[in-house]
DNA sequence: AAATATGATGGACGATGTCAATCAGTTTTG
DNA sequence: CAAAACTGATTGACATCGTCCATCATATTT
């Protein structure tokens, strides 16, 4: 025998034998075991920029390139961060001079979020990068990659929602 | 007005206003962060118990227990870790007397992996509280879950292969 | 027999997510 | 108006994670 089905009675060899078990019908494996190889591929593409490391950066970006005077806590919540995982983040950002931290003017507790002019260069780049990373996916059809992407967005948006009102 | 569209003008304060741009036509955006909801709520179901913190040791107890003799590598590759993090938390579970690592009689590099009764015991018990997972999208329909599952298996697979080839 | 390749480990490093504590500003309540 | 309760944001501590590099033992190739 030279590739086809292996000797069930015999130890595994080759991932492609292996049997997934209940694992097989848990979207949360499926979704974990692409986290890392999707972040692995990223944070290849963005090898020496500026906001290499964690998705937090990247959404924090382009949200506020997007939505400018955007508080932490809308961040925080669109990237499933909670609060302080997000200040961190943004504390480096402003650190490395990509955002403006201002106090809002209708309430003082609130920081109202801008992009600095490098921020705003950082994100065009980013967005090229980002648009590119589809690439990782070229065994992917359009069709499916469409499909994925439309379903897994409406489960995204009701985890936020639900998130917002637990968190 | 009270919960209609916030004006475009304004900063944005509530999530469900934020645009996505072009994150949301990036699966790695998706994937990446419900990964971070998802492993939130799993941890929390398995509170306690002796296989907490991390994609990896989930996948291999199953994997051991559906494939005895089955080697570390087939096991990382699955859960798309690199050798060297699946070794440590291989080591952690032999520590908690969760699994044994014999020598493969064929070929002295290679470890043959199996389950101890005590991992036996806990994967049945993870195996419940993994099936319990699914509630966590208690929103979804069974039609969006088993899509989305069918999807992302396909997926999954193919960048298995990919990695395959590369590592 | 020597060189090369493979499987598995171990240490070091920076970054991550979580949690509890803190602080400032706001709203509620009496 | 003052006290209490709440909210948004920040910080520090802690355990863990993924990566990279070096190492070691064993197999395979030449």
């Amino acid at each position: 025998m030279t590739a086809g089905k292996s000797d069930p009675s015999a130890a595994v060899t080759r991932v492609e034998d292996v049997d997934l078990g209940v694992l097989d019908d848990t979207l949360s494996f499926f979704v974990r075991a692409l986290n890392l190889a999707v972040t692995r591929d990223l944070e290849a593409r963005l090898e020496g920029m500026e906001v290499a490391h964690g998705t937090g950066k990247i959404t924090a970006l382009f949200l506020i390139g997007r939505h400018p005077g955007i508080r932490p806590s809308v961040i925080a919540a669109a990237a499933m961060k909670d609060r302080s995982a997000m200040a961190r983040v943004l504390g480096d950002m402003e650190k490395q001079g990509l955002i403006r931290r201002e106090a809002d003017i209708a309430d003082g507790r609130v920081q109202a979020l801008h992009l600095t002019e490098k921020g705003e260069r950082l994100a065009e780049d980013v967005r090229a990068i980002v648009r590119q990373s589809r690439d990782f996916f070229h065994d992917i059809s359009d069709e499916e990659y469409t499909q994925v992407i439309d379903l897994l967005r409406g489960i995204y948006w009701r985890v936020v929602k639900s998130n917002q009102q637990k968190g």
